[in-house]
DNA sequence: ATGCCTAACTCCGTTAGA
């Protein structure tokens, strides 16, 4: 099963690239995030005849995920938003399970500025969102957390360290969350498949970041430990950031054996 | 320290992204 995560930046702008890289990749699952669309905005037609059916949470001019599933495939919606929260109305989580597994797709708050009340919001999020990980695999059965996480985990994970360091992506507080989390018993599984290479899926649309390889991997998968071992292969299209009117994310994907 | 670029919405500037 090859399940794939995509940040489109803007749903609609992004239509195009989106049905182009559907029928190039076919991936059985896609995790979208920043739609950037309201409900009834929502492509529906045009992921139809892609060959897709989904399910999705969107919000007015930002925000918004959804979970698309080839054709054959049943998605049986489990939650949306997460826990702790009732007054977030930022539409960044929604969740389901699609063949025996649990695919939850997340949009986590960028944070900046930083330090302020954005940063406080996305040091909550993580926390919330860690409670709904540790209760998912208090459960026990297969699960994928996927999405855009707004952290650079290592200074591996991106072009100029330095220049990070009080950035709400890398500031030790949300990567200290974020290790926490992961150390729950998740696996990163692009760095397992990769564990020295210098890997990026997010390319800023300013300076050329693309054309000068200056980006950033913070888009992951998390796996369950019963699917550590399922992990069958990996990696970034990166090609698509080259696409014209493109998101400024790339599209990350894994092979997951059957 | 900030702009660079891009999108959405509302109206041609503002807000947000990372």
């Amino acid at each position: 099963m090859r399940i794939a995560t995509y940040n489109v930046n803007g749903i609609n702008a992004r239509l195009p690239v989106l049905l182009k890289w559907l029928e190039e990749t076919k991936p059985d699952v896609a995790c979208l995030q920043e739609l950037k669309a309201p409900d009834e905005k929502i492509p529906k037609q045009e992921i139809e005849n892609a060959g897709y059916t989904a399910i999705w949470h969107g919000q007015k001019r930002w925000n918004g995920v959804a979970i698309l599933a080839k054709n054959g495939l049943e998605i049986e919606e489990t939650g949306r938003g997460l826990a702790g929260e009732p007054e977030d109305e930022q539409s960044r989580y929604i969740e389901a399970v699609i063949n025996d597994t649990t695919i939850g797709c997340l949009y986590l708050p960028n944070g900046n500025p930083a330090p302020g009340p954005k940063l406080d919001y996305k040091m909550r999020w993580l926390q919330r969102l860690s409670k709904r990980a540790k209760e998912l695999l208090d459960s026990d059965v297969a699960v994928v957390l996927t999405g855009d996480y707004n952290v650079i985990p290592t200074e591996k994970d991106v072009y100029k360290p330095e220049r990070w360091f009080d950035d709400a992506l890398f500031r030790p507080e949300v990567r200290k969350a974020f290790h926490e989390l992961v150390a729950q018993g998740w696996t990163d599984a692009i760095r397992k498949l990769y564990p020295e290479e210098t890997i990026y899926t997010f390319f800023d649309y300013f300076r050329n970041a693309y054309q000068r390889n200056a980006g950033l991997r913070i888009d992951h998968f998390l796996l369950s430990p019963h699917l550590t071992n399922k992990l069958k292969d990996g990696g970034v299209d990166n090609h698509v950031r080259g696409w014209e009117k493109t998101s400024d994310h790339a599209p990350v994907w894994i092979e997951l054996e059957e």
